[in-house]
Formats: structure tokens, sequence, C-alpha cells
DNA sequence: AAATTTGTACTGACCGGTCAGTTTAAAGAG
DNA sequence: CTCTTTAAACTGACCGGTCAGTACAAATTT
């Protein structure tokens, strides 16, 4: 790895912890700066503005984000394919638990200089799980009438939503046990 | 309604507005005011700061929230105070989206001042929910090894996500649609 | 009933701190 | 020799919060 993007991944790190915690508007260029352990200038020689390097690390977060579904859902069968990209989404968000909150955070607006993020996460991550459920409904596995990509974003924050409780609550809980749960809901266990 | 109670209702509504737009950090106290058609000073006499006005819409909002579930809950039999309550909580949003996306985007902080939002959330909105679940498993309607809490937090975000990309991306698509589409997810009607 | 006082709500110019971004000169790395 | 990083000082716009003063209606006094 370069010497330059040692030093965009250490900011990339600084950037997502920071605006996770305290927000994007409110984290300053010197904390970034001081907890990445760089000059101040360095920020500036390397992005450019503060709103640029913030916007380079949503596409580099999302797009790995993506990549990783999508490896889950590659060469599987529909069904294990959708159970497959909910436990990658469950595991990224685990350990990339402040990019997740930096997401859900600055990616709902109705206005502002992010609302294409939200738009990025539907094309990308959304999109996968909009895939494994067309796959599904081809092979005949989910009912043919299926709202796909609605069916998608529901999926996709439910376990939003729950990775972030679990994180949150009971951060010592096993993955497998939270990824189950989820499971049985997704497949009507529940109903009796 | 007295002056008071007036002004800061107006208050309350361009705050909503303004924060749900540009993020509470990059709304300022003039641009509320201003949309509220009051001066700067009254939004200090009447909350003493930015963070109280914001605090105070938070609990105001999040009360009216569970107060709405609640009531569609109460009553029903288990299975049918369910859907009552996704039927509620896609209304609300639907009606107050404004409010629903300022929730999604302050709430889910890892620290700062908002992380007791969250808190509240949990508690009385998607209580609510479990409360619902809880009465199902009791009633035999739903699996007894049932982790409720996980379930209540998994069906409130999923109803949230959808929500929010029903209004940004089908705002003329009837509730009724969406509600439907929702239940059949929730009753396990999809997998073939 | 006119004059005065009081309490409450509101106003908006102003102050002081904060922070993105700039500049500069010099040092280290490939 | 060029690319990258450093450290520190500086600028200027912006914004939360303050405060002296206004508006006005209800109570109190004369």
């Amino acid at each position: 790895m370069s010497r330059t993007a040692a030093t965009r991944e250490r900011l990339f790190t600084a950037a997502i912890e920071l605006i996770a915690e305290r927000g994007f508007a409110t984290t300053t260029v010197d904390q970034i700066a001081e907890r990445a352990g760089v000059a101040k200038g360095t920020v500036y020689y390397n992005f450019g503005s503060k709103a640029a390097l913030f916007s380079a690390l949503l596409e580099y977060g999302i797009e790995r984000f993506a990549q990783t579904l999508r490896e889950a859902a590659d060469g599987r069968e529909p069904m294990a394919a959708l159970e497959a990209v909910v436990g990658a989404e469950l595991r990224f968000i685990g350990e990339h638990e402040s990019f997740a909150r930096l997401l859900i955070a600055e990616a709902w607006r109705s206005r502002g200089d992010w609302q294409y993020a939200a738009q990025l996460i539907r094309e990308r991550a959304i999109g996968v799980i909009g895939d494994v459920l067309r796959a599904a409904v081809a092979g005949g596995r989910l009912r043919p009438d299926l709202d796909v990509d609605m069916a998608a974003s529901a999926v996709f924050g439910m376990v939003l939503t729950v990775a972030l409780d679990w994180r949150t609550l009971q951060p010592d809980r096993d993955v497998t046990e939270v990824h189950a749960t989820l499971m049985d809901l997704l497949r009507g266990r529940l109903v009796t």
C-alpha cells in the first residue's frame, strides 16, 4: 500500500468514527486530523475540502458494503443466498458499526448534500438484496406477485435496525442467534 | 389555544421541517425563528437554548407517535393489533414525514446528546409493538420461544425504512398497498 | 374612568467564540 | 527533483446566546 493510500485510509477511519459519534457538521477537520495522526494541511492536500473527504468516504464505504453482500450471494441458490446476504449485512455492521451509524444518520435526509447517499445505498446495497429476491421469485421460491423492491428495502431496514440494537444493547450476543431470529422472521416461521 | 402555546407550536413545526431537511447542527436558530415568523429572542424566551428546543420537540413527537400506536392496538386481538399498529406507524410517518426523517437521522448516534432519544423510542414506540407481540405469544398465535424485543425492533425498523422509501420514491401509492405487502411479509406469506 | 403599575411575550442589534479553509516555509520520502 | 507531509499562524464568515428595550393587556390606584 502506497504512503498516500495509507494516509487516506487513516483519515477515512478517523472521520468515520468521529462523524458516527458526533455527526458531520459538529466534527471538525482539526479533530479528524488529530485522530488520524496527521497534519491538518494533509487533509486538504489529499481531499481538498471537508465535504469532499466525506463524499469519498461514503462512496468507498458503500462500495465495500455492497461488495460484501454481493460476494455472500454469489453462486448460491436463491433462498440460501438471501440467508447469506442477511448474515453478511449483519456481520458487516457488527464490524463497521461506526460506518453503519453514519449511514443511517446522514442518508435519510430530505434535502442536503447527501441525499445522493440514499440513492447510492439503494442502487448498490439494497440492489443486491433485490437481485436475490428476484432470483427467488423467478425460481418459484417466492410469490410471483411480490413487490421485490419494497421487500428488499424492508429486509435491508429490518436487518440494519436489529443490528444496531444488537450492538447497542447486547453486544456480547452471538451473531448466529441474531441471524437465526431474523431468518425465522423472514421465512414466516413466527406464526404458529 | 394561548398565545404561548401557538408560538411554541409554530416553532416546533418550523424546527422539525428544517432539522429533517438539514440536520440539527446545520440548522440555525435564525432559520427556525424566521420560518416560524418570530424573532430569534422568542426562541430563547420559550426554550432557553437550541438544544432544549430540540429536546422538547423530540419528547413531544415521540410521545404522540407512541400514543398513536397504542390507540391502534387498544382492544384488538393480538394479530389484528399487530396489523393495526403497523398501519398506524405507516400512516403516522406518512403524515409526519419530516419528524420521521429527523428521528432516523438523529436518534441512532453512538455518543452525543441524543442517544437518550433512541432509548425513548425504544421504551415508548417500539415498546408498544413489543407488548402486542408478547400478547400474541401468550395467546399462542406466535412461537413461544420468540425473542420479542428483537422482533419488535425488527418490525419497527422494517416499517420505518419502507415508509420512508415509499414517501421518497412513490408518494402517490396508496397506503393500503404498502400495508398489505408489509403484512404479507410479517405473516410469512412470501415463501411458496 | 382616567392614570399608573405590573407581568408576560416578544424583538433584533450585537458580541464573542468557533471553525473551514489558506498560507508559508521547511522537512522527509521515493 | 518531485511528491507528500508538517507545523503554526492567520482570516473571515457564521452562529449561539445575550440583553436592553418595546408592546400590550390585566390589575391596581387615585
